[in-house]
RNA sequence: GCGCCCGUAGCUCAAUUGGAUAGAGCAACGGAUUUCUAAUCCGUAGGUUGUGCGUUCGAUUCGCACCGGGCGUACCA
C-alpha cells in the first residue's frame, strides 16, 4: 500500500528539486517534535553530499569541499527555497524550512477522512490487500522434538510462525504451514534404551511426556560414565532406520503419545498446521537426494562420513551421513525442502528455527544452492533469540527446561484471580482467563525484535502487579484491555454507526494523532512481512492503544452535541477495527469484555 | 583460536534502516476515579547509546580495534 501524502510530498519536491524521487524518497523522515510536521525532508544536504562526492573524486581537501559547496548554496537556504515552491493542496497543509530541512504538515482533515473510511469500508478486511495473491509462502515452525516436553523454547517459534503465517494470509499469498516434527534421529536410540533400561510402562500414566523426559535426561547422566551406551542408541535408530519392526512399534507408540499433548497445546494457543510431515515422512525420500548430489560431484568421502565440502565457503562440511551410515540432520532438511519445492513450488521458504542453528541453515542453503537449486535464494532462516533460565540456556538433556503449558496455566490462573469477584457467569470468567493468560504469554513472545534472547522471569514475563492484581503497561492484557473498552463503548452508543460523519468536527491532535495511527496500519503489516518482524505490530498496537487511552481519558465521545459524537463513534469504531486486526494477526483474542 | 549475533535510563526494550533535542514500559516518588470498564491516565526523576579511533554536512545506526556477554565451530537437533 502507498502513502498518497508521503508519495505527494515527493514528488512535489522532486519536481521543485531537478531530484529523482527515488532520491528524494530515501530523504524522508519524521520531524523530531510533532509540531513540525509529519514529513521532513534532509533533500537540501544532497546538494552539499553531492558536491563534496564530487570533489573527493578530484582529490580535494575536506574543508575546501565544503567551503566550496557552501560558498554555492547552503542547505539551509536551499530549504526556504524549496519550500517556498509548495503551495497548500488536498494532502498537504503547509511546508516550512527548518534549519535545512523542509518540513511538510500534512492535511489532517484528509487524514482523518481516509482512514475512518477505509476501516469502516473494509472491517476486518482492514489492512489486508492483495499484493500476494498467486504467491506460495511455505512456513516451517513449531517443529518440536517427539518425546520431549514441549518448552518455552519452542513456544517462540509456534507464535512466531503462526504470527507470520497469518500476516502473509492477510496480504493474499496462500500460505502453508508446516510442523517439521522432531520424530525421526539418533535421540530415539537414546530414548528407546533409556526406556528399555530402566522405563516401566505402567508409571506412563498422566503425563507421559514428562517421563520420557526423566528418562532421557537419565539417560544422559549415565552416558557420562557409560559411554557404551551411546553405541546401543546409535544401533538401535539404525535397525530403526532398516525398518525392524519391534523399533518401529516402540517409535510409533512414543509418537503417538507426544501428538496427543502437542496438540492439547496448539488447541490453547490457537494453531493448526496444513501439514505434519516431519521427520520420519523423509526417511525413504534421501536416498535419491543423496545419489542426485553424489551424481552433481559434490559429495565426498571423509573419516568415513559422507559429506559436502564447504571450504571454499568458509564453512565445516555439511554431513550427510555419518560413518556408520545413518543420515543426519542436514540431510532430511535438504530432502525436505527438495521435497516441499516440488509439492508447493513456494515463492518463500520459510525456517522459524533458533539463532543456535544458522549455521546449519547456511550450510543446506548452500548446498541447495551447489546443487543447481536456484529457488535457494528464497529460503529464509527466520531466527529468533534464545530463551535463557537465569542466564543458563535451556537444555532438555540436562532437564534444565521450562515447560510451556505450566507458564500458560500459571498466567490463566493469574487472570482467574482477577475476574474472580466479576459479576459475570462463570463460563465468561473462564473464558476471559484463557484469552486474556494466553494473551499476556503471547504478546511477550512477539512484543520484542525475535533476534534478542529472552531471559526467563516469571517476575516480569507478564508483567503481573501482585498488589493491585492487573496486568500494567505494555502486555497484551493492555491491548484485550482497550480493545475491550472500546468495544462497551459502541455498545453504550443506542445510535446506528452509518460510516457517515462531519469529519471536519474532528479538530483534537488526539484525534488526529490516532487516525494517522490507523492510515498506516496497512503498511505496518507489509513492512512485518516483508522483515518477517511480527513485533512490528506488537509496537504499533501498543502505539495505538496509548494513544486511544490518553484520548478517551482527555476526551469525552457519547456527548450532548449529535454531530460530534457521530464523528468520535466512528472514530471509535475504526480504532477498535484496528485493534482487533492487529490482535488477531497476533494471535491474541480481541474480548467484548474482561 | 575462528565465525555470527548482541551491548541504549537501575531493569526490559524502541528509535521510521545515515537525519534535527535518543523515546516507551517496569521499578521509585507525587497526582487524577460522582467513569463511555482504573488491567487506565498525568507529572517528576533517570543517558558521555560498552570504550577508542575513523568515514560523513550529520553516527545509536556504517568501518576498524579493543572490552564485556551469548551462540556456533563434522558424525545431536
Amino acid at each position: 500500500m502507498q502513502d498518497v501524502f508521503r508519495q505527494h510530498f515527493v514528488k512535489k519536491l522532486a519536481g521543485f528539486s531537478g531530484k529523482s524521487e527515488e532520491e528524494i524518497n530515501r530523504t524522508i523522515s519524521r520531524p523530531p517534535d510533532a509540531a513540525m510536521g509529519e514529513y521532513a525532508s534532509s533533500a537540501p544536504f544532497l546538494t552539499l553530499t553531492a558536491i563534496s562526492n564530487q570533489n573527493k573524486d578530484k582529490l580535494l581537501g575536506l574543508s575546501e569541499a565544503y567551503e566550496s559547496a557552501s560558498a554555492q548554496k547552503n542547505p539551509k537556504q536551499i530549504a526556504e527555497e524549496l519550500s517556498s515552491k509548495f503551495q497548500q493542496d488536498e494532502f498537504i497543509s503547509s511546508v516550512e524550512a527548518v534549519g535545512g530541512y523542509v518540513n511538510a504538515r500534512i492535511n489532517r482533515h484528509k487524514v482523518i477522512e481516509i482512514s475512518l473510511q477505509a476501516a469502516f469500508a473494509e472491517k476486518e478486511k482492514y489492512g489486508s490487500s492483495s499484493t500476494g495473491n498467486g504467491k506460495t509462502v511455505v512456513l516451517d515452525f513449531s517443529s518440536p522434538n517427539i518425546a520431549k516436553p514441549f518448552g518455552i523454547g519452542h513456544l517462540r517459534s509456534t507464535v512466531i510462525g503462526a504470527a507470520l503465517k497469518r500476516i502473509y494470509d492477510s496480504l493474499g499469498y496462500k500460505t502453508v504451514g508446516i510442523n517439521f516434527l522432531g520424530d525421526w534421529g539418533t535421540q530415539f536410540g537414546k530414548l528407546a534404551v533409556a526406556f528399555q533400561k530402566w522405563g516401566d510402562e505402567a508409571k506412563m500414566g498422566d503425563g507421559p511426556v514428562e517421563y520420557l523426559n526423566e528418562l532421557y535426561v537419565k539417560y544422559h547422566e549415565e552416558s557420562e560414565k557409560n559411554p557404551a551406551l551411546e553405541q546401543e542408541a546409535r544401533a538401535w535408530f539404525l535397525r530403526l532406520e532398516q525398518g525392524n519392526k519391534e523399533e518401529r512399534r516402540l517409535w510409533e507408540h512414543f509418537k503417538e503419545l507426544s501428538l496427543k499433548e502437542f496438540s492439547r497445546i496448539y488447541d490453547l494457543l490457537g494453531v493448526s498446521f496444513d501439514s505434519y510431515a516431519g521427520e520420519s515422512f523423509f526417511n525413504d525420500k534421501m536416498g535419491p537426494v543423496i545419489d542426485e548430489l553424489a551424481r552433481l560431484g559434490l559429495t565426498k568421502e571423509s573419516q568415513g562420513a559422507l559429506i559436502v565440502d564447504l571450504e571454499p565457503y568458509g564453512m565445516t562440511p555439511c554431513l550427510l551421513k555419518k560413518a556408520d551410515g545413518a543420515t543426519l540432520y542436514a540431510t532430511r532438511d535438504i530432502t525436505a525442502a527438495m521435497w516441499r519445492y516440488n509439492e508447493y513450488g513456494f515463492d518463500k521458504l520459510v525456517y522459524v528455527v533458533g539463532s543456535d542453528q544458522k549455521l546449519h541453515f547456511r550450510q543446506f542453503f548452500k548446498v541447495l544452492e551447489l546443487a543447481g537449486k536456484n529457488w535457494a535464494k528464497n529460503c529464509y532462516h527466520v531466527n529468533f533469540g534464545l530463551i535463557r533460565f537465569k542466564g543458563e540456556k535451556m537444555s532438555t538433556r540436562r532437564g534444565k527446561i521450562v515447560m510451556l503449558e505450566d507458564v500458560l496455566d500459571r498466567a490463566i490462573e493469574l487472570t482467574r484471580e482477577i475476574v474472580k469477584d466479576r459479576e459475570m457467569s462463570a463460563d465468561k470468567k473462564e473464558v476471559i482467563a484463557k484469552a486474556v493468560g494466553i494473551g499476556a504469554v503471547i504478546f511477550n513472545d512477539l512484543k520484542n525484535k525475535r533476534a534478542k534472547d529472552v531471559d526467563f522471569d516469571w517476575q516480569t514475563v507478564l508483567n503481573y502487579d501482585s498488589e493491585t492484581k492487573s496486568f500494567k503497561g505494555e502486555t497484551g492484557p493492555y491491548l484485550q484491555y482497550t480493545h475491550t473498552r472500546l468495544s462497551s463503548l459502541l455498545r453504550n452508543y443506542d445510535a446506528v454507526i452509518d460510516g457517515k460523519a462531519d469529519f471536519g468536527l474532528l479538530k483534537e491532535d488526539l484525534e488526529f494523532q490516532i487516525s494517522r495511527e490507523l492510515y498506516r496500519f496497512p503498511q505496518v503489516i507489509e513492512d512485518a512481512a516483508e522483515q518477517f518482524e511480527p513485533s512490528l505490530i506488537s509496537n504499533y498496537l501498543i502505539d495505538l492503544a496509548s494513544k486511544f487511552s490518553r484520548y478517551w481519558h482527555d476526551v469525552r465521545i457519547i456527548g450532548s452535541d449529535n454531530e460530534l459524537t457521530k464523528a468520535r463513534i466512528l472514530l471509535a469504531f475504526a480504532a477498535k477495527t484496528v485493534m482487533a486486526n492487529g490482535l488477531n494477526l497476533l494471535g491474541i483474542a480481541p474480548l467484548e469484555e474482561m
